[in-house]
DNA sequence: ACACCTTCGTTCGAATTTGAACAACAGGAG
DNA sequence: CTCCTGTTGTTCAAATTCGAACGAAGGTGT
């Protein structure tokens, strides 16, 4: 009858979660950008690259490595670096074990700057999102989001 | 002792919703935008746009609203309604009630454009989004979000 | 009618992002 | 060792994004 060829579109409770997704993520895309960019002159990426960085142990990635965790594209990574490394902020290493590869290094610099900028990008991310909601909604986020990262990780590399 | 100057960071729970979400929304723009691209030969923002248009009465709206409801700049959307005029998918008509006003109304390619590509796009959604989480994880995240959203609406609204 | 403040959409330059193409190297099968 | 395939990071051109500045017009109060 009606699903043959027609596929199955989203019911109301489906669209308000996929609109509830795309606005929220625009939204807070947007209002995250501004501060850094006011606070600390920083782009929402590059503040990215510095926790992963100062997360990792000492305090460096592998280039590809880091483009992973950041869910950006290899050159997008590279350009970024590079502006990073014009402000001190990190610095390129050649990998040991591999010729090819490069290691991005957090600066002093880089960890004095993350220290920084960190409180005033936490405060927010806590008034917009965190604040906002239950502890079981926080919860069930953080388990159905997990999900769905999961299947989109495993879904590009197979 | 620590809370005087130190904020408040994210404990794990909270962490990880934050994590998720970033990642989640990173990761599924990626997926969309190759897919749409591919598929139809539009961005993700170009088919937003079609949506959005093809959802309002008339199949049209100004170019304000328009912006609003995608959570773009105004120039964004200048570009972008520029980029779908010259593929006829969307044309500019002038406000009646207002001389500065502009009007983006669906042609009837637009619609035909549309309908040829939802399908697909609905069902990577549906794949990667929501047939990825259980029903309640669907109705906390839609009303979650949804609180999210107008807390940073109202913010920006002042 | 007048000044004043806001809103509208566009333009402009600068910054960023992406995928494809590339050269250099790694790793394994034979 | 030698070929072959996959990886690594960069470069390049093209596309997109944003904010600030702008001219033009709306709307309000006097």
């Amino acid at each position: 009858m009606s699903s043959l060829n027609e596929p199955r579109w989203l019911d109301q409770d489906e669209m308000a979660a996929w609109r509830g997704f795309v606005v929220a993520s625009n939204l807070l895309n947007r209002r995250l950008e501004r501060q850094l960019k006011e606070d600390s002159g920083l782009s929402h990426q590059q503040y990215e690259i510095l926790v992963h960085l100062s997360a990792a142990p000492g305090d460096s990635l592998r280039m590809t490595e880091l483009a992973d965790k950041l869910v950006t594209s290899k050159s997008g990574l590279t350009y970024q670096v590079t502006q990073l490394e014009r402000t001190g902020l990190v610095a390129r290493r050649s990998c040991p074990s591999d010729v090819r590869g490069v290691i991005a290094e957090l600066t002093d610099q880089g960890r004095e700057m993350l220290r920084q900028a960190a409180p005033g990008h936490v405060a927010l991310v806590r008034e917009l999102l965190i604040d906002v909601l239950t502890r079981e909604q926080l919860a069930v986020l953080a388990e159905g989001l997990g999900a769905v990262s999961a299947r989109l990780r495993q879904d590009e590399t197979p």
